[in-house]
DNA sequence: TTCATACTTCGATCGTAACCGAAGCATCGA
DNA sequence: TCGATGCTTCGGTTACGATCGAAGTATGAA
């Protein structure tokens, strides 16, 4: 009975608030200071630290050491996919944190997802790809048909090139709030820096929301447009 | 910076050992009472009370009374799911619990993951099916082949009534020592329940593993035959 | 050098939750 | 009705870990 991975270990990694809150900054994508992580999680920079510590020598966090900085961030895909994992799993049981702030309306139309687009805006594109036969749904996952290749290569994604990693393509992921599913995997990760490049989006600095300029909010809904059906669907899509 | 999901919630809830005990012996796919899980878990009974209520107000766990015993199982396909998802990402971070007990050798063979086959038997059983063209990999994802739901019909899976749930057909699961997948999903369970229904194995009594009766593994490996260079491969399969 | 910034380590406090003994409640069988 | 079994609730103890102040280490800047 003993036998099997410790998920308790994990379990109570996960389960501290500050470190909770930590952790879900970080699923915004890019690394994060102590100092930063410290002021996120609500403590002072001697406890985030040894949560740190605790987080990186159980395998969660690495961290980078830039100067006198010290970057943190998720260790590695994996850990991203769990936390997303529990994060929708969370969110079906209802448990859900209370603070309405100020900036969730932004949260709610885009907002960025470990690494790529999730809220309204990334469920929009993933119905939108499948209905336009781009992607097709095979049973539990997702598939990239030839037409839709090609339409991408269009666009300036590199496909041929994502398929040499051994990442999945098309992943789908959870959206909590509306419990659709948006585009994750190497393909969603190479859409979402292909709107940065772009100059149609760029990120916020202490939020995951992600901000679009009127243009570039113009081109995505023209590339991405909804079915008949769908409007004014979508208004309360948020994720992770 | 406090929306989304509360995953400190549910990491605290599995964080403690002897919840994640509990939840572990459940993954076993049987109702247990709160007496039996107060023994996998090394507490008394009053204190696994405490913790069933919290595993159950919390979404975990559901229960059943009946007379006057009270039993508990997951409450739904999610929590196993989560709970699979932890225990394969505890798995590639080395988190694994030391008591090799007599019973290993028979966990590694064949033992029940959650409703499906899993171990040796359980990884050579997806391969195989892979192998024979009956079901195909497409990106993240498995697909069952028309092919294969003919020769599944054939053994006597009722694949049109599989179809008809909302449950996914075919799930891959991690099986985290060997790191290879093996078959979960309605079609998972559906065929490990062939193999109880046709008195090719059973279940044991305190303990996760399958046993096969001599008849039953011929027929079994028959069935699942390995393709040729995956031969002496597979002997430290285990799973969950 | 010296000072400032970024972070870690140490030491002590404190709160929470895991824990168990004992008592209470519910169901069953006789 | 009575005792036995299965489980919950109560109360008090204990232990662990989260927390922070203070001191220590490392890097960079002046």
């Amino acid at each position: 009975m003993k036998e099997g991975p410790d998920i308790a270990q994990i379990g109570a990694l996960i389960g501290d608030p500050a470190r909770a809150n930590m952790l879900t900054a970080l699923m915004g994508g890019r690394a994060l200071t102590a100092t930063e992580l410290a002021e996120v999680g609500g403590i002072t920079l001697q406890t985030a630290s040894t949560h740190l510590s605790k987080l990186e020598a159980g395998g969660l966090l690495a961290q980078r050491k830039q100067g006198r900085h010290r970057y943190f961030a998720l260790a590695d895909d994996g850990v991203g996919k769990l936390l997303e994992n529990i994060m929708g799993f969370a969110a079906t049981r209802g448990h859900l944190r209370h603070r309405p702030g100020p900036k969730e309306p932004a949260l709610r139309k885009a907002r960025i997802c470990y690494d790529h687009l999730a809220g309204d805006y990334g469920v929009r594109m993933l119905d939108s790809l499948i209905a336009s036969g781009a992607i097709s749904e095979v049973g539990d996952g997702l598939n990239l048909t030839e037409r839709g290749e090609a339409r991408l290569t269009s666009i300036g994604i590199d496909v041929t090139g994502l398929r040499s990693t051994r990442r999945p393509l098309c992943r789908s992921c959870l959206d909590w709030s509306e419990r659709r599913a948006h585009l994750a995997g190497s393909l969603g990760k190479a859409l979402l820096s292909n709107f940065f490049n772009k100059g149609w989006a760029r990120r916020t600095e202490n939020s995951r929301s992600i901000l679009f300029t009127s243009e570039g909010e113009r081109r995505f809904l023209a590339l991405f447009p909804m079915e008949a059906g769908e409007m004014d669907k979508g208004q309360e899509s948020a994720d992770v």
